[in-house]
Formats: structure tokens, C-alpha cells, sequence
DNA sequence: TTAGCGGATGGT
DNA sequence: CCATCCGCTAAT
């Protein structure tokens, strides 16, 4: 009897037992689809060896259907499917779910038809199918395709396709990936560089995890550096994975890449479309992806041999997954190292103070390049105290700041304006009755973008039209903008500075690639003045003729009950501040704040890291927080908001006790009303020996609730809304 | 997750 | 008396 264990992608299934047909080969990790009631599903087999009968009769077991044309997923791999949903409380069909994460591409290999010219003539002429047949001489590609080529319609091609004059090709839809050449252009590194480059590739020849911690300043050349030891993982024939934070980073990253290999690397990200994720799936699952770059979904692929992941950036918190499983790529990066045995590298100039902290215990390896690349200075940083020099009554710059952007156009120079908040105002309410326009959906306000003409929630996507009259009051003309956006502050400097011309950079204006590469090519040949951004701009830019930085704002980031607001902070100004001076002039910072004595803000000021780091250690300490003791948030909501609250409470009521484990709440979250779901929360503080996850695990099983109520854990959050 | 079932409801 | 809706349960 030949029984195994499936996995199958249903959380509420999890693993079901099956039987395999005589004749057929299954190993741990195949792909196999198998029958379930009247349907078909997918699924993983995860145990397959001297498998013992179980609760399910021998005679219950249907057999399995057929195995899918892929590799099977490997043992490290399935181990990691497994680590992952137990550390982040997860279904292991959920996380499975990631790893399959292109349908298609399980089908095996695909083809497409193209079309060509056959050489025969139709038995008709026409003008169009003259025009057609002259233009399409040694053209091959889709009728679509075609059409735009020969300048004709789709229904000339297909006629010509009747009469055999235009012939079908079947060609593979996974064609191979143009090959990265290791050697294709290797840079002169600085001696600092080079020493930490032998170091990485040492690393990746000794095929063995190794964890690094590459601690760089802004502007010190870390990607160059990292590019050896990738160009030595693909010399070894092996595959190396790049973490990058956003989609926006990437075209910078793919130029610098196709000058050092000569070609493009494998991307991926969630905008992929799906024969796009299917050619990259199969390429990755085959081996024959050598260098992939991509967003944090791009951990869990099936990869045949990896040989080094660089997580750029690695502080960034959009690593943090916020919905599904709530992961963080930056350590479950690491883990897939230590299951396969090879290097990974933390690539940062604001490490998290947990990846510092394990540098410092000796766990990660730290490796410094502690000055800017070809002699480049770092720029000097200076506050406004806004309480001593305030803007002008309904602006938003101060004086001297202003100052410091006229100078730069008069030299021509570039500044950048860094407000990390989209739109033209977070707040619009009416001055005659006090009405504020909120989210239907959501407990926020609506941000007004002027440029769109929306009122728009940031949370759920909730748009509406700016109405003439108060939807209160119906008074004409008294709804006010609260509050600066970027899209308030370019207003304010078009005013200042009519001729100067002005750039908005956010994920509203630069929502695609082509747009995002249209900006930098801009910005990089001086045809923009003034950069005016969100965090989007905060990071990976490279404009040597930037020459000042002004933070809006850089108070925002403190308010709110945030745990990681003074790291986050720090790492927002740190790195936008690192945009100025990086060619061959000196920079300026000038950060704009209420509270400059405040010790994030001094020590940004004073360009002083470790005293940064060393105060929010000692935070961190008193309050057990990461990295000296671990948060979990335990979310419970519903569309109502008395079933929510009485979920909560119930849950409260029976809350367990345990040494080194404190359990706060139930508490309406920050966010109370999300996306229509009333939302009460748990924060739950344990020291780093406890049992976190078993005990929530325990805890949340004594519990049943209602259908519409949903519980979910976050551990070690990153968002505390 | 989803198909299939029984019970309740309600219109004819 | 039958059609429809709803909620529950089993799926290997």
C-alpha cells in the first residue's frame, strides 16, 4: 500500500492522505494533482516514505491523479515552508501558496503560435494585402503583433492565414533568459570595497551559510561591492537572489546590473503579467535564472541552487508583509540561507537595530565601508527649530530654507523636498460647520489630491469628487485643505519659484516603471530643479548634482503610538539626507522640526549614529522590545462592531498567564474602523525565551468565533495600526 | 475552499 | 406542494 501525505493549498485542510497508482513515480516535494469530492485540487506531497496508516482507513484513500511536469520542491525548501508557518503563525498552505506562486507554470512548458510568411500568394489581391505582404518579409510574432508592423488590420493577417499565405509557428513561451556574463565589465573598486568583495566571494566559494551584516554609508558603493560575490555564484553556476524593498528602485538597480553582466537580470514582482511569472517561475525552478531580482515574494521560489541572497536595503520595512502571511523577508532570507548553506548579505546604511544587534553578538558577521565612494564627503546636516524660525502664516518653508534652494538654482544645482505624505492635504473639513470629510470604510480622514481632483482614503482606496458645497452646511465655497501634502508643497514652490522647474515623486506620479526611469533620466541629466518626494525618493538615488536635502516634516514619523517611530525616523532622514553631495560637490541638509533637542533629532543633527543607536538600545532594553524581547499583535475584527468587541473580550477573558509573557488589551486598534471591519486589538510583550508562538497557538485554539470574525497574528509587527 | 444536503421559509 | 435560500459539514 502506497500512502502519502499531501498538502494541499486549503488552510482548512492542511494535509490530506492519498493513495498512489501503481506505475506512478512520487518523491517528498512532487507537484501532483489529486481528486477531492467531485473536484481537483493541487497540492505538495510532504510525506511520502514508510508512511503509517493513520486514522484514515487504507480503503478511504483515493489515488492521486497525476504528477505535475515540475521539479519537485526540495527537502530545505519544504523546511522552510514549514519554519515559516510556525514562527509567524501561519497555514503552511499559505505559505506553500508563495512558493507555487504561478499557476500556469506548473502546466509544464508552453508554447504560443506566431505567424510568418509561408511564400505561397493568395488567390486574391488587394491593395491591404500587398501592403501586408511587402511589410512582413522575415517578420515572425502574433497576429497583433503583426498588424502594428504591417500597419494593417488584424482581419487582412487573418484572411491571409485562410489563404496559407501567412502560416502558424508554435515557439515556446519560455524562452530562455539572456545569460549575465560575470566578467562582462568588472569595475576598479576602492581598496575598502575590494577588501569587503574577497570577503563575500570567500563566502559564497565556501558554499556555507554565513550570515553578513554589509554596514555602508550612503553613497559608499555597497551595490559594486556586492556585485562580486553574485558574479561569483553565477561563475559557480549557482543562482543568487536580490532582495530590493520597491518596485520604483529597480530600474536604478537594472542599469547598474546590465553594466556589470551585460544583461538583464530575472525580475519579479507582483505586477509580473502571468506569462511573465510563469516563464520566470519555470527559468527559477529549472536552474536556468541565474540572477533574479525582486520584491520580497521572490524568497519562496522553488529555486534549483542558490548561492547568495543580498537583501538591499535590508532595514526597509516593506519587507514586512502586512496582509496573508505576515512575514519579513529580511529574516526569513536568512533562514533559507541557514537551510540551504550559503551566504546571505544585509545590505544597509540605517541597519535595523535587531540586524546591529546581531552583529555586535558576533551572530552576523559585520562588514564596514565606512566612507563615500571616489572621495565624495558626506553632507553636512543642520535643523530649523520651526517653534524660532516659522514658515510664513499658511506655508509650509521656512525662511532659510528657502534661502538654501535659491542659492542652489542660482548655481544651478539641484534640492530635493522630502514630506512623506502624498496628496495636496491629509485633512479637509468646512469652516463654517466644522464638517470633516472622513472614509466610509475606514477611521481616517480623506486626503484631498488636487492634482487628480479626488478626495482619497489611503487605507482602503476610497475615492470620491471634491464637492462645491459642505455636504453638511451646504455652504458654498468654505471647505479648507488642512495640513501639507507634496503636491501643497510643489504649490508653494511654484509660487516662490515661478521659473524653477519642479518634479513630484510619489507612488501617485511614478506608478509604473517607464514613468519611474522617465524621472530619473530627468533628473539625472539636470532637466529637473526641484525634486519634491515621499520615501520613495528617500533611497537608491544617485543625482551628483544634488546638492541639498529638505526634510518638510521631520517630526511626522514621532507621532502615533508607533514602537518603531524613533528607528524609523532616523532611517527615513538618514537616508534622504544621504541623497545630498554624492558627486564632486559638498552637500546640505536642512530638517525642519518642533523639537530639536528631541535625541533622534540631535543626533541626526550631529551626524552622530551611534548615539542614536546607543539611546534607542537602551529604550528597547527598558521596554523589552526587539531586539531584548519579542511584540506579537493579535488583531480580532469583524463588520460588526459588537460582535468585533465581544470576540475581543471573550479572548481577554480567558488570556493565559505566563512568566516573561505580558499580555495588553483588548484595545480598539489605531486603525479601529479598516477597510469596513471593526478592528480591537491585542499587543502581547515576551521575553525572548518564551514560547510566544506556542502559547497564542494554545491560547487562540480554547476559542470558536463567530463566522464573520477574524483573528489575526502578527509577530514581531511592524505596523501597529 | 466548495459542493451538497437538510431544514426553514414563503409563495402558489 | 415545490422552489429557493441559508447554514452546516465533509472532503483523504
Amino acid at each position: 500500500m502506497n500512502r502519502i501525505r499531501l498538502l494541499v493549498f486549503n488552510s482548512a485542510l492542511s494535509v490530506l492522505d492519498y493513495r498512489v497508482p501503481d506505475g506512478m513515480r512520487v518523491e517528498p516535494g512532487s507537484v501532483v494533482v489529486a481528486p477531492l469530492g467531485p473536484r481537483q485540487i493541487t497540492g505538495i506531497v510532504w510525506e511520502a516514505d514508510r508512511l503509517p496508516a493513520n486514522e484514515v482507513p487504507a480503503e478511504k484513500l483515493r489515488p492521486i491523479i497525476e504528477v505535475l511536469p515540475v521539479p519537485p520542491l526540495a527537502a530545505p525548501l519544504r523546511r522552510l515552508i514549514e519554519w515559516t508557518a510556525d514562527y509567524y503563525c501561519a497555514p503552511m498552505s499559505s505559505v506553500a501558496r508563495m512558493v507555487i506562486s504561478s499557476g500556469g507554470a506548473l502546466n509544464g512548458p508552453a508554447t504560443m503560435t506566431e505567424y510568418r510568411l509561408s511564400g505561397g500568394m493568395p488567390e486574391r489581391m488587394t491593395p491591404q494585402r500587398e501592403l501586408a505582404i511587402a511589410a512582413l518579409e522575415g517578420e515572425q510574432a502574433t497576429i497583433r503583433e503583426l498588424a502594428g508592423i504591417a500597419g494593417v488590420s488584424e482581419g487582412v493577417l487573418r484572411g491571409l492565414v485562410n489563404q496559407g499565405v501567412i502560416e502558424p509557428v508554435t515557439v515556446s513561451i519560455d524562452r530562455p533568459f539572456a545569460p549575465a556574463d560575470p566578467d562582462f565589465d568588472v569595475p576598479e573598486l576602492s581598496p575598502e570595497q575590494r577588501e569587503v568583495a574577497d570577503e563575500l566571494v570567500g563566502a559564497v566559494r565556501a558554499r556555507a551559510f554565513a550570515p553578513f551584516l554589509l554596514d555602508g554609508v550612503t553613497g559608499s558603493g555597497k551595490t559594486e561591492t556586492y556585485f562580486e560575490p553574485m558574479a561569483e555564484a553565477v561563475r559557480m553556476g549557482r543562482q543568487v537572489l536580490v532582495l530590493l524593498p520597491e518596485i520604483a528602485l529597480t530600474e536604478n538597480f537594472l542599469k547598474r546590473f546590465e553594466h556589470r553582466f551585460g544583461a538583464a537580470p530575472v525580475q519579479w514582482h507582483s505586477s509580473l503579467k502571468s506569462t511573465e511569472r510563469r516563464r520566470a517561475w519555470r527559468a527559477i525552478s529549472e536552474g536556468t535564472a541565474q540572477v533574479v531580482v525582486g520584491a520580497r515574494s521572490a524568497l519562496f521560489l522553488p529555486y534549483r541552487d542558490l548561492g547568495l541572497i543580498v537583501v538591499d536595503e535590508a532595514h526597509e520595512v516593506s519587507f514586512k508583509q502586512d496582509d496573508g502571511v505576515r512575514y519579513n523577508a529580511r529574516d526569513v532570507a536568512v533562514m533559507r540561507a541557514h537551510f540551504e548553506g550559503f551566504p546571505v548579505v544585509l545590505a544597509s546604511a540605517t541597519p535595523a537595530l535587531e540586524s546591529l544587534h546581531m552583529a555586535e553578538s558576533g551572530t552576523y558577521k559585520r562588514l564596514e565601508l565606512p566612507s563615500r565612494f571616489g572621495g565624495a564627503e558626506l553632507p553636512h546636516i543642520d535643523t530649523i527649530d520651526l517653534t524660532q524660525e516659522p514658515p510664513e502664516r499658511g506655508h509650509w518653508l521656512a525662511p532659510r530654507l528657502i534661502a538654501a534652494i535659491e542659492d542652489r538654482l542660482a548655481k544651478g544645482e539641484q534640492s530635493l523636498l522630502f514630506l512623506n505624505r502624498r496628496g495636496y492635504a491629509p485633512l479637509t473639513l468646512c469652516r463654517n460647520c466644522g464638517f470633516r470629510f472622513k472614509c466610509p470604510n475606514c477611521s481616517a480622514w480623506l486626503v484631498e489630491h488636487r492634482l487628480s481632483a479626488r478626495l482619497a482614503c489611503h487605507h482602503c482606496g476610497h475615492v470620491e469628487q471634491p464637492p462645491a458645497t459642505c455636504p453638511e452646511c451646504g455652504e458654498p465655497d468654505c471647505l479648507v485643505a488642512c495640513g501639507p501634502g507634496v503636491e501643497r508643497i510643489a504649490d508653494e514652490v511654484e509660487q516662490l519659484f515661478p521659473e524653477a522647474r519642479v518634479a513630484v515623486a510619489t507612488s501617485d506620479t511614478l506608478n509604473s516603471p517607464e514613468r519611474a526611469a522617465d524621472f530619473i533620466e530627468a533628473a539625472e541629466s539636470g532637466a529637473i530643479d526641484i525634486i519634491i518626494g515621499t520615501q520613495l525618493v528617500t533611497k537608491g538615488f544617485h543625482f551628483p548634482e544634488l546638492t541639498l536635502v529638505g526634510v518638510i516634516d521631520a517630526d511626522l514619523g514621532l507621532e502615533g503610538g508607533d514602537l518603531r517611530a524613533a528607528e524609523r525616523t532616523y532611517q527615513q532622514v538618514a537616508q534622504v539626507a544621504g541623497r545630498a553631495g554624492r558627486g564632486a560637490k559638498s552637500g546640505e541638509v536642512l530638517i525642519q522640526t518642533r523639537h530639536p533637542g528631541a535625541p533622534v533629532i540631535a543626533a541626526l543633527a550631529e551626524g552622530n549614529r551611534d548615539s542614536f543607536y546607543g539611546a534607542e538600545t537602551e529604550a528597547r532594553r527598558h521596554a523589552g522590545a526587539p531586539p531584548f524581547g519579542r511584540w506579537a499583535a493579535i488583531i480580532i475584527s469583524s463588520e460588526d462592531d459588537a460582535e468585533a468587541r465581544e470576540a475581543a473580550n471573550r479572548l481577554g477573558a480567558t488570556r493565559p498567564q505566563h512568566d516573561g509573557l505580558m499580555i495588553l488589551g483588548p484595545a480598539p486598534a489605531p486603525l479601529a474602523l479598516l477597510r469596513g471591519r471593526y478592528r480591537y486589538r491585542f499587543l502581547v510583550n515576551a521575553r525572548r525565551n518564551a514560547q510566544l508562538q506556542a502559547i497564542l497557538n494554545d491560547w487562540l485554539a480554547t476559542q470558536s468565533f463567530a463566522p464573520g470574525v477574524r483573528v489575526g497574528i502578527d509577530i514581531d509587527p511592524y505596523s501597529f495600526v
